[in-house]
DNA sequence: GATCGATGTGACGCGATTGTGACGGGATTG
DNA sequence: CAATCCCGTCACAATCGCGTCACATCGATC
């Protein structure tokens, strides 16, 4: 089942309890400064209260961006009044969306639903090219110059990520969260071993090593 | 001659009689809760107002597609203003297509047209090729490599799903969906049978296997 | 080239997921 | 109305995935 996380900086945010609606699993979270307490894989939904205590919307709306993990949420800003000025600021931000609150549970149910389906239209087929490897998001499906890539499921979410982020090196760290395994913890020596898989995968399939080791760092996507 | 059935919830589909028009002939036919009051062979459009006095345009549709003798059905829901929202839910109840009334029986006729049209350049529900599979949606019937495959009903509407659905993960829930069988509630494990039976159909008749298990997930028709 | 921390990798085992034979009730057929 | 077919469910077997460990290998530094 598809799982979508739903981040809001205001107290709907607070149940960390998960959400069942339409055969999808919502899970709901409380967005502070330092980004989202937990994260699933799957799609992002940020809710953003345009006047925040601590910080101001526009900032938080800066490090979501920022941090790799949390680059590709869609975001919303949630405007008090509608006023134009702060609508046009809030997009120059960064933001996806903007709509006027105070919003409800079932409000901001209702709107990524809305949002989800224009959105699985527009990018029905999600499909990264790079280099000789390609990456088929629907039939999640990997294949070196069309020769398709037996993968197994966190072999492929390993290489997705490193094609969402190629030419970075990625730590360790980066990439148990980058996956979603934050919980239970995970110990760092197990992402050698997963790069050690996807590495023999691809190489069964007749490609080569795109992960290069950067020594006491992490590892890097090499592309071009 | 070709006969075109017409289904629709309001009162122009009072009579019954044909109507010529362009060499193929049309029958209206008014639809209630129970279904069409009769039904010839050939294509199938129905037009449902999402506005119904007795039972919502929702679920009636999603009666037509759970009988296997509508689910065919080319569904047009009928909206009696423009609302984002309606569209919506009304695409994901199942409906191929939406207009906004209210109609009269010259323009249904060509949209009717209009969409035959268009469905016959498709040509997407007479024959499928897909590598050495063939499926004849007229005589039911499938092959491999030119062998025919010897399928029951729901092997068949299972294959054929697959084959509308290419290079796609479905999840037992899409499959079970796909079918027309959300009613009863079915058992996601029954799925796995489903695909055991139709893999060894098609392994019966010499054929290889192109349903992939994608673990924790779904399955995938691969092609190419 | 010796040393030592970092990385590569085969093996293992548990828990989760999937495959499948058997069964029975209901529909269909002749 | 009997014989057959179809299909949903169940239970058990088979398979798979993956985190961990232990040991081999590598490479920077002196």
């Amino acid at each position: 089942m598809d799982v979508v996380n739903i981040f809001l900086t205001n107290e709907l945010g607070e149940s960390l309890e998960d959400f069942v609606h339409d055969h999808r699993r919502f899970t709901f979270d409380r967005l502070g400064p330092e980004g989202p307490r937990r994260l699933v894989e799957g799609p992002m939904w940020a809710f953003i209260d345009w006047v925040l205590p601590d910080l101001a919307g526009l900032e938080m709306c800066r490090r979501l961006r920022a941090d790799p993990r949390t680059a590709d949420a869609h975001v919303t800003m949630v405007l008090e009044e509608d006023d134009p000025e702060d609508r046009r600021r809030a997009l120059r931000a960064g933001a996806d969306d903007y709509v006027v609150g105070p919003l409800t549970r079932t409000a901001v149910l209702d709107r990524v639903l809305a949002l989800q389906s224009r959105a699985s239209e527009r990018s029905a087929t999600r499909r990264f090219e790079l280099g000789a490897l390609t990456i088929d998001m629907a039939a999640l499906q990997a294949r070196w110059d069309g020769e398709p890539i037996v993968l197994r499921p966190n072999e492929f979410r390993l290489l997705r990520f490193f094609a969402e982020n190629p030419n970075r090196v990625l730590t360790r760290d980066d990439l148990i969260n980058g996956l979603g395994k934050r919980e239970p913890p995970i110990d760092e020596r197990t992402v050698d071993v997963w790069i050690g898989r996807l590495r023999r995968s691809i190489k069964a399939a007749g490609g080569g090593n795109p992960l290069r080791t950067v020594r006491s760092l992490g590892y890097v996507f090499d592309l071009g």
